[in-house]
DNA sequence: ATGTTATCTGAACGCCCGTTCATTTCAAGC
DNA sequence: GCTTGAAATGAACGGGCGTTCAGATAACAT
């Protein structure tokens, strides 16, 4: 049978970047099978192929996709313009986005190596981005005097580690509610910088 | 043929690790193929299982083998008394000790969904037990009021995942040298907690 | 020189892989 | 009611997978 009820293509291919982004996070790329993914969706694995060219351009369509929301998600946040507040709001807002996408973030951060180059540095280039807005933000503050960081570079690459950090052991329902954890990392960011 | 001279068991078994190590760090466990592996080190297939009982223990064997590695070198590492100071001191060790060995780091981190319940227990006891060294030394240095932070439990988590975060860019012949770089995190780990 | 044994080969086992494609099914447009 | 074409099937392709094991080989003990 084919084509049961309504114009599937819609519905079809959100299902199956949503079952690979999952299995993807929870076994790995490699390990995972285009026919498991169909299973998933309820769908046979010929039918995958009506909306990916291959299984490695899936997965670079969902780091893509990805990336991009947090860049978006990122441009659409209030900007204050102390450097210190800028910081902050920063660690807030990655901690909350990373948090309602664990998957996501998890697939972005692991996954790399499982690209051909050239999806690599499309991926690449929007992860640089992103830092380059943190990087932003500790440069401003050296300007202002109110950092004291030997290098921006490095503390950027190192804020991120420890904020992305949080999606490894995060669970709802734990000691600390995400309000909570996003204040004592934006506390502990803030400090690291020497504000 | 077999046995082409001298006793091998004592150069094959490390051989296998080692070629193991290097390409599940490369490709991942589920990317790489036994057969792949004892290419690597010039044997057939077969091989292999006169070392390991499977692939999986193969892959539990190096954790395990990584993670006691990194307590034992921590646990002969001085241990100043000043909270302070040995803070400092974990914070260069750990960024040493990870720079030395990228590929375990890298095995160890990413590859803990690919070991079977058993296995997971057993090498996430040793990894509690390692951050458990640097939950302590944040015990001391804020019952001695020298470290201003809202919760220990974080902390340790944040810190090593900044720490940790190093062996994700770092490249010999970069800007800066390993000492240096050591030195800037061992500041920004220790303005983080306040001191 | 012979026998023993650790070490490795090479073939085989059943199974799953990513991908292609002719064919079938069915909602929608006329 | 008929045609059209999007959507999905299901079988097939060549190939690689982890693992096993009988047999071959070479270093060592006697």
């Amino acid at each position: 049978m084919a084509r049961k009820t309504g114009s599937h293509s819609d519905i079809t291919g959100p299902r199956i970047r949503a079952a690979a982004l999952r299995l993807f996070a929870r076994h790995g790329f490699a390990a995972v099978s285009m026919r498991q993914i169909a299973a998933e969706v309820g769908v046979q694995a010929g039918a995958l192929y009506l909306y990916t060219p291959d299984k490695q351009s899936l997965l670079a369509e969902l780091m893509t996709e990805h990336l991009e929301q947090v860049l978006a998600a990122l441009a659409a946040e209030p900007r204050p313009t102390d450097p210190v507040a800028r910081l902050e709001a920063f660690a807030r807002f990655h901690i909350g986005f990373h948090l309602e996408r664990p998957e996501a973030v998890f697939v972005a951060y692991m996954e790399l190596r499982n690209l051909d180059p050239a999806n690599f540095a499309r991926i690449e280039t929007l992860r640089r981005r992103y830092e380059a807005e943190l990087e932003t933000i500790l440069h401003e503050g050296l300007a202002a005097g109110v950092f004291h960081i030997p290098d921006t570079r490095l503390a950027t690459l190192a804020l991120i580690a420890m904020l992305t950090g949080v999606t490894t052991w995060y669970r709802d329902g734990g000691r600390l509610g995400r309000a909570e954890v996003a204040d004592i990392y934006a506390e502990m960011a803030r400090k690291a910088v020497g504000a």
